[in-house]
DNA sequence: GATGAATGAGTGTTCATTCAT
DNA sequence: AATGAATGAACACTCATTCAT
């Protein structure tokens, strides 16, 4: 049972540096099993296809991201929108506490946003942009709602939630140091939040 | 003489249609020739391989964009620093020019953005990074020379640069109507220009 | 040891679905024992190998056909040739015997018949005609002992010794209700004895 | 242009022999290849693909085949019903074409019948079957027409249809000389056309 | 009594590239 | 100026089978 475990796992980690060298698509199960020791067949007793070791590399720090995502939001809509405050009072937690998720495993989020090209998990950063646009929306109507007479500018909305995403992308790209990220990541927080209230909302 | 040149801009026009669905990797030269109504020999008649075919789709509009930016990139350095005002005059000139040339091939322009991954143009959108990397650090530095009390965010003079080249990537890529990129393409310099001189130098 | 026989039981049903739907080569082991709650090595363990375990599904029925068809032919070879009448007598009886036989475990002898491929069971349709034509040539020799002014055509032989036999996989694969096969094949094999006195005697 | 057609050819007869062999499914077109002295690319310059190759093995053989059937069937449809003699007439030529025919590339249609297992060109023999039934039906018609106290059995129709079809099957895997075979099937044919008349009209 | 792990050989297929003609 | 032929290496994937435990 130690053993098995230890073969699956090295499987793992040896597509774990494949991928991340190669990509998904130009990545080779041979080259992999080779690595591991072990040959093309053991692949598919572990895992279902190509795909499904790319999903074993990604998916569980995926899953752990999203649910961090998905708690901020949800309290995030709760607090009141009259309160100008609070979008400069927190957002630095929310922004230590996504860093904190996305280093915990680095290296398989590195490859989840930039070599799943091919895999199912492909164009997970344009999901992610969705997923913040629809929330930026959820959060502009509420603004609109306590400062009648501001407009949305729809592009800007649909760009900005964009941006935010990448500088996510973009520590994770080019920081390697989580400590590093944090203390970089602040001054882009608070560029963003004031770009936001004065060019999202004019 | 003219059959030639039809025959090879057919290849091109086939080929550019196939590297934009398909992307460098999974583009096929069999596809690319047949479409033509040619075989695959040809394209090694015209072009050296696979890369120089891609080049011909992407080369001629990049140089043309490159060309445009360096010459605004050293116009740029020559004005007087100590005059901040001039950086907020005539940036909405500079992105109309810039967009003018990105929309001539709008269409190659997005293949080698997007689609050049394999190629010897794959990480192009992170060389453009660089270099306006270099030249914002150029800028800064004039910047610094009139104002000895402030200080540079190197992560921030880094990320602006890539939020920057994105602005035009993303826009290009979203954007379909050049009237109504120039339109958007404002408040989106403005709120660059703004972050510049708040974030960058702090 | 009922535990044991329950499972090799389940094999053998799960197995039977499966090379009734893919034959024999086509049929995974890993589908039968995945569908039988079992993994592969537990087929290694009840029967020899792929080979076996289709031998468990169709040779019991096979062997009782088999018994069926030789008891009939002792039999059938002791009667008096000279009375041409019987002939025509009790070849009902005889057909109902063998389809009984045949319906008592339809499936496994239609995947014998139909499915067999590549198993050592290949070509079973064939070794019946073989077996037929034996007999048939037998009897032929009674007959010309008895009408010394007749002969043997071989080819008519041989052929309708297939017919014969096709006669009963043409009903076991159309036919699906017993009583009705009972009904359709008797002017079947009116038809076939009247083509043998016809045809073969010549 | 004499080279390429001749490494085609040599593709193609190879592949003969492998399919005869081993059968469309476990034909390797490895081996196929190899006799050829070629690689398996080489298959997929001139073939499309394994099935591709197959078909051009059997398909012009196939053709021809159905060509002689319909414009025997559409011929046979125009007699006078009414005149049975004409039944036991020329079915004697019919055979002999048909033999011709079937005979002109014996291997082929051997393999089509025997060997396509996989292939597009799986269960021909049924198709051939169901052809002749609804043919047999027409003809069918006819007869009542002419003689309304006659009755059809539908089992029987089938089932014929069957045997007439397995006929030429047989004809064709068991005897390899043509004029034997011309020879062979005419007592089988006068046998079919009785049975026809006397069980298939009841 | 049966599993879980792993093998090794095999499959059809695709591809960019080459080159004699 | 371009074709038609062919290569050779690579690919993901499937399979029956084995065997220590």
């Amino acid at each position: 049972m130690d053993n098995e475990n230890e073969r699956r796992k090295k499987l793992i980690l040896c597509a774990k540096k494949e991928f991340m060298e190669k990509g998904f698509e130009k990545a080779s199960l041979r080259a992999i099993s080779a690595a591991a020791g072990l040959t093309t067949g053991a692949v598919y007793f572990f895992f279902k296809d190509k795909n499904g070791l790319f999903g074993a590399v990604v998916d569980q720090p995926l899953q752990r991201f999203l649910q961090v995502i998905e708690q901020h939001f949800s309290e995030d809509l709760e607090t009141d929108m009259a309160d100008l405050k609070h979008i400069s009072g927190d957002h630095d937690d929310v922004a230590e506490m996504i860093i904190s998720v996305l280093y915990s495993d680095r290296d398989a989020l590195l490859i989840l946003l930039e070599k799943a090209s091919g895999s199912s998990y492909e164009g997970i950063v344009d999901r992610f942009v969705e997923l913040l646009e629809k929330h930026n929306t959820a959060l502009a109507r509420n603004y609109l709602a306590a400062y009648p007479d501001k407009r949305v500018n729809e592009y800007m909305l649909h760009w900005l939630s964009h941006v935010q995403v990448s500088a996510f992308v973009h520590l994770l790209t080019h920081v390697d140091d989580k400590e590093r990220a944090v203390k970089e990541i602040k001054p882009v927080m608070d560029m963003l939040v004031e770009s936001w209230m004065n060019y999202v909302l004019e």
